[in-house]
DNA sequence: TTCAATGCAAATCCTTTGCATCGTA
DNA sequence: TACGATGCAAAGGATTTGCATTGAA
C-alpha cells in the first residue's frame, strides 16, 4: 500500500506548507503514517512512534492525528468496523479509492483504477452535491475466504 | 428518508422471522428506527425512546443495536464524522445507496438512482470481491451551502 | 522572543458487561 | 416453564482538555 501520493510532496512538507510547526514527534508521526503497510489506528501509531521516542505522548499523538484530519491530509477510516470500533489513519491519497473489507478475515484491499473519479463527477452532475472527500468501504468476502468457503462447503458433502 | 424498504416486512416483522424475542422494548426501537426522519445516534434513539417508555435503559439501546446490526437489519453510519465520533443507525435499506454529508452545515442527502448496484456489479467483476454490505459517504458542500459559499464571495467584493 | 505544541494527569464520553430479575415464547 | 431480554450499576476503553513547560520559527 503506497502512502505518498505519486504526485510530489511528502506529508511533512505539505504539513510545513500549511503552517504547521515541524517538532520532532510530527516528524516521526508524518514519517510513520507515509510508511506505513497497513492502516494503522491511533492505539498502533501511538506504538510505532514510541519505538522511535518513548517520550512521545498519546495525547500529541490524537492532537496531531486530528489536525491532519482537519486540514484534509489525513482521512480517518472505519473499515466497516469489522475489528470494533476503532478508527484508521491514511494519508489522503491523490486519488480517490476504495477499500474492501473482507467480513471474515478483516483483510483490506484497495484495488486501483479510476472508476471513484468518474462516480464522484456522476454524482455532481446527478445531484450538484460536490464531493471533496469520498468514502467508499464495502464489506463482503474476499476472494481468498470465498474460495475457502466454498472448500468447505465441498468438504461437508 | 423513507425508512421502511418499499419491497415488504416491518422492521419488526423481520426481528420475529429471526427469531427475536418481540419485548416491549424492541417494539418502541424497531418502531421509532423505521420511522425515524434523521440519522439516529444511540443516544437519540434513547431519548425517543425514553418518550415511549421512561424507563427504558441505555443499555437495551445498546444492546438491540448492536443485535439488529449484527443480523445486518440494520447498518452503522459515521457520516463522515462531520458532527463527531457518533454512529447512525438506519434500517438497512433494500438497495445500496449513497450518503451526501454536508461538510459546512451536516446536511444528509442520499439521492436514488439505481448507479450503486451497478458499481457493486462492477466491483466484483473487476476484483473478485463480493460485497455484501456497501457503505459509501461522500463529504463536500451540498447545493445550498455552495451558493450561500458562493454568495459569500460575491459580497466581499 | 513569541506563540504553537507538548507532556502530564484528570476528566469526559461512549459503550460494554456481570448479575439478579422479568416476561416472551 | 425455560431461556432470552432487561434494568441496574459498575467497569472499560477511547479520546479530550486544562495547565505549566518546552521549543520551533
Amino acid at each position: 500500500m503506497a502512502r505518498r501520493t505519486p504526485s510530489s510532496q511528502t506529508l511533512l512538507e505539505r504539513m510545513r506548507d500549511r503552517g504547521l510547526r515541524i517538532t520532532h514527534q510530527r516528524q516521526i508521526l508524518a514519517d510513520l503514517l507515509e510508511s506505513a503497510d497497513d492502516h494503522l489506528d491511533a492505539d498502533a501509531v501511538y506504538d510505532l512512534a514510541r519505538r522511535r521516542d518513548p517520550s512521545i505522548h498519546r495525547a500529541t499523538v490524537y492532537r496531531t492525528l486530528n489536525t491532519l484530519k482537519k486540514l484534509g491530509l489525513v482521512d480517518e477510516l472505519d473499515l466497516m468496523h469489522v475489528s470494533g470500533d476503532r478508527h484508521y489513519y491514511e494519508v489522503r491519497p491523490s486519488q480517490f479509492h476504495i477499500h474492501l473489507v473482507c467480513m471474515r478475515c478483516g483483510a483490506v484491499s484497495e484495488p486501483k483504477g479510476g472508476i471513484w473519479d468518474e462516480i464522484r463527477g456522476r454524482v455532481f452532475d446527478e445531484t450538484g452535491f460536490k464531493p471533496e472527500v469520498v468514502r467508499v468501504e464495502m464489506g463482503g468476502l474476499c476472494t481468498d475466504c470465498q474460495r475457502r468457503h466454498a472448500a468447505a462447503r465441498a468438504a461437508a458433502d
